[in-house]
RNA sequence: GCCGGGAUAGCUCAGUUGGUAGAGCAGUGGACUGAAAAUCCACGUGUCCGCAGUUCAAUUCUGCGUCCCGGCA
């Protein structure tokens, strides 16, 4: 019997590492990571990753591989993991994806056809100053004009898929609703099962909470402190992180410190909850009850699921 | 104990010259195709403290009660 890939995602703080770990152990496994944020080396604190005693444990990929000022996104992801994938494939183990950051799981294996359209960063800011000027409607419009389709589905304000529509007919002279309606062309050649740890809303809040109040005594704040140090200012990508750019705005006097963890813990159940969206959308995933089963449990039915 | 001021959404409060009510925050739902922990959109929630009186009609006026916050004792 062929083993598949295993998925493992969920909302922030449900304890996907953990069970990701424990399975790794138990299968002959090691982790890919599917997290935006624990790519950036020397921001570990904060985006919870696997400590140094978890890494010796299980081999971790796709974590602490670039710097906070360096350009990431959902294609560089998926274009890294699927040569893990296959690297892993050919010596017998079993890839596990463990990660929260939905676009990155679907872009590894929903079949998304993302042009091959790299990032203008003048075209980007000249098309920013245009909305500035003549308002975000006649940016809208400029699109319209290019590829209707998709301007009927993006509302005015939602100004960087516009420039993102606009900079793709640009670079490819093909609307991205023309990359959208042929998806599938390029579809995940693995079987892939993704199983969702899931908690109620009110204990995913209350570990949440917790988590934060950990983060601060394990010493988050020395290392935001570090990285502002390093020249990582808050206007770069990572450092608006959920945390980092609470933390940044504290130690530079914006806030005080007990609003910053307000709105750290605030923002963070607000994001969980979009995380929750995100993959209530998503029919193929099995959910597991994170809240009364320990993390063995859990690998057992994961296992237990897989063989059937 | 006395004199004021209050009691309205989960919280802070506004308001109704009497016709059962609305802001901010919190919260909820959705979107997402090379920034996604980013970004964008939409939406509620009520014994208007209790009881009685006046009135066609009381959350609004009157009386009593309860609780809270000031001040004086």
């Amino acid at each position: 019997m062929t083993i598949p890939i295993i998925g493992i995602i969920g909302p922030t703080a449900t304890g996907k590492t953990a069970v990701g770990i424990e399975l790794a152990k138990m299968i002959g496994g090691e982790i890919i990571s599917a997290d935006s944020m624990a790519v950036y080396k020397g921001m570990d604190i904060g985006t919870a990753k696997p400590t140094i005693e978890e890494q010796a444990e299980v081999k971790f990929h796709l974590i602490d591989i670039i710097d906070p000022d360096e350009e990431f996104s959902a294609v560089i992801f998926r274009n890294i993991a699927y040569n893990i994938i296959d690297d892993l494939i050919s010596k017998d183990k079993i890839p596990i994806v463990v990660g929260g950051t939905g676009l990155y799981i679907k872009a590894l294996t929903g079949g998304y056809n993302i042009p091959e359209a790299k990032p203008n960063e003048k075209l980007r800011d000249k098309l920013s100053s245009l909305a500035k000027i003549h308002g975000n409607e006649f940016l809208l419009n400029k699109l319209k004009a290019i590829d209707p389709i998709t301007a009927n589905k993006l509302h005015c304000n939602d100004i960087n898929r516009i420039i993102r529509a606009i900079e793709v007919f640009s670079v490819t002279g093909k609307p991205i609703s023309y990359f959208h309606q042929t998806e599938g062309s390029s579809e995940f050649p693995y079987q892939i099962r993704l199983f969702g740890l899931s908690v109620s809303r009110e204990t995913l809040y209350k570990r949440i909470e917790d988590r934060i109040d950990c983060q601060i005594k394990d010493g988050f704040i020395d290392e935001v402190k570090l990285l502002l140090e390093n020249g990582y200012n808050k206007n770069i990508h990572s450092m608006k992180a959920l945390g980092y750019k609470h933390i940044a705005s504290f130690l530079s006097g914006e806030c005080d410190f007990d609003t910053a963890i307000d709105l750290f813990k605030r923002d963070t159940r607000r994001f969980a909850k979009r995380q929750l969206t995100w993959f209530r959308g998503m029919s193929e995933i099995e959910w597991i009850d994170a809240e009364n089963y320990s993390k063995n449990e859990m690998c057992e039915q994961i296992i237990k699921s897989i063989k059937n």
